[in-house]
DNA sequence: AGCGTAGGTTACGCGAGCGTAGGTACGGCA
DNA sequence: TGCCGTACCTACGCTCGCGTAACCTACGCT
């Protein structure tokens, strides 16, 4: 139990380094003697942003430590240093990076449309994002509910949220239902959508397109059928 | 940024020693000079407990230090591991016990009934325990979805899904609905509740029953009105 | 040829946190 | 009254991970 598995770090100095395709065409061509790679400022900060990434995603931050970034990106800790300054450096960048690469896929899937065409169109463009950056997925849902005292960094659930809070809001006081209801309401799509998108990205068995639509189904449902002072049939005992 | 905040540890050693009544007692009527309260095993040991839960609730199992939850019981590291072994014991004792709480505060709960009536009071049941033990809650959803390479412990929301999967399963086919979706609806149920418990957590405002009754409503019209074969209104594009 | 610079490296200081060895206070019991 | 066990302490050793100082080297430029 106090053991940690070994085989962490391999032997082979290139065995596990991050490919990056115009490169190893460069080293190709190379005496085969200089077994040692070297990138341009620019190439070495997006491999490691890749490496941290893929290790943030896997560990949480707190468990992944600079030298096994640096290890897996072929370089030595300076490096990582150089770049960003330290660990949470590095994370705080990886997470703007998902942020704003999330928030611009659904922000440019709302274009218009009826509320439940809204509804569909923010729900693919999760579930694209979710398929195309699982990594960059999972980073932002982990340190999410949580952040209270651990994370310094953004919250992506509560941002989220707040969102849907505004437009719930919207979307009930022109149905005459209280307006005060739609930050419970918020939090219980947000959650069904985000613990629906931690799910699929392991099973990834219905086509998202099919999950989206039961997504949606059973949310639009619900709300369509919403009573603004539900009762409980049992009673309180 | 790479500061802690200080005034962590307290001065004065007994300010944040956590309460026991009885021992409170027993203490009061001694020379006041021995200001140092020793305990039987078992009444340390579940003050132990105590500190621990509330420690992890707050920070997280690796962010919380041995030496910590020693200072804010009032003794030495050592007493700890004596107790527990460490940290990980200590850690899987708590989460076990709350596992089992809250498992069983359920599982009474579910006494016969209408499916409807049966959701009801697992609702009522899990809010009462969330009322009851935020720490608790707070550490069984913290390494929950995460677990996967970090927590070497039971995953509270895994299992539970599991669970509802069952449930739902059997009242799909009896519905003539695809069986194969009870496991993607038993997410989104989760979900839904997961969040939303951990958004009452902090806010409290409608009470409970209010937040289980609209729970409830959410999810009974999104199932009763839910169709096999969903489609999106908007094309794929 | 010489040299500046970009992109590295090795090697170390340092603090935090884990876990343990060995000793002390004290109450009950022969 | 002396012994034993229980509860607890101080003090240390060790490892790991962060961050930095100082040195290296290939390559382009004039």
């Amino acid at each position: 139990m106090t053991e940690q598995d070994a085989s962490e770090f391999d032997d082979d100095p290139l065995a596990d380094i991050t490919e990056i395709s115009s490169l190893q065409r460069r080293e190709a061509r190379r005496p085969a003697s200089s077994s040692r790679i070297r990138m341009s400022g620019q190439e070495r900060r997006e491999q490691l942003l890749d490496v941290g990434r893929k290790l943030f995603a896997e560990k949480g931050f707190e468990v992944v430590t600079v030298e096994e970034i640096a290890a897996k990106a072929g370089v030595s800790k300076p490096v990582v240093y150089e770049h960003f300054g330290g660990k949470e450096g590095l994370y705080a960048v990886v997470v703007d990076r998902e942020m704003n690469h999330l928030l611009a896929s659904i922000g440019d899937a709302l274009t218009g449309g009826s509320p439940r065409a809204l509804l569909e169109q923010a729900g693919l463009a999760l579930f694209d994002y979710i398929d195309r950056y699982p990594d960059g997925f999972r980073i932002l849902v982990r340190d999410s509910p949580v952040s209270q005292t651990t994370g310094t960094f953004a919250s992506l659930i509560v941002d989220v949220a707040a969102q849907v809070e505004h437009l719930l809001a919207d979307e009930f006081v022109s149905h005459k239902l209280d307006k005060k209801l739609a930050g419970m309401y918020s939090q219980m799509l947000v959650g069904m959508v985000a613990l629906t998108g931690q799910w699929w990205l392991d099973v990834r068995k219905p086509r998202k397109e099919e999950v989206v639509a039961h997504l949606v189904n059973l949310a639009w449902n619900g709300l369509v059928g919403m009573e603004s002072k539900p009762r409980l049939i049992t009673v309180s005992k």
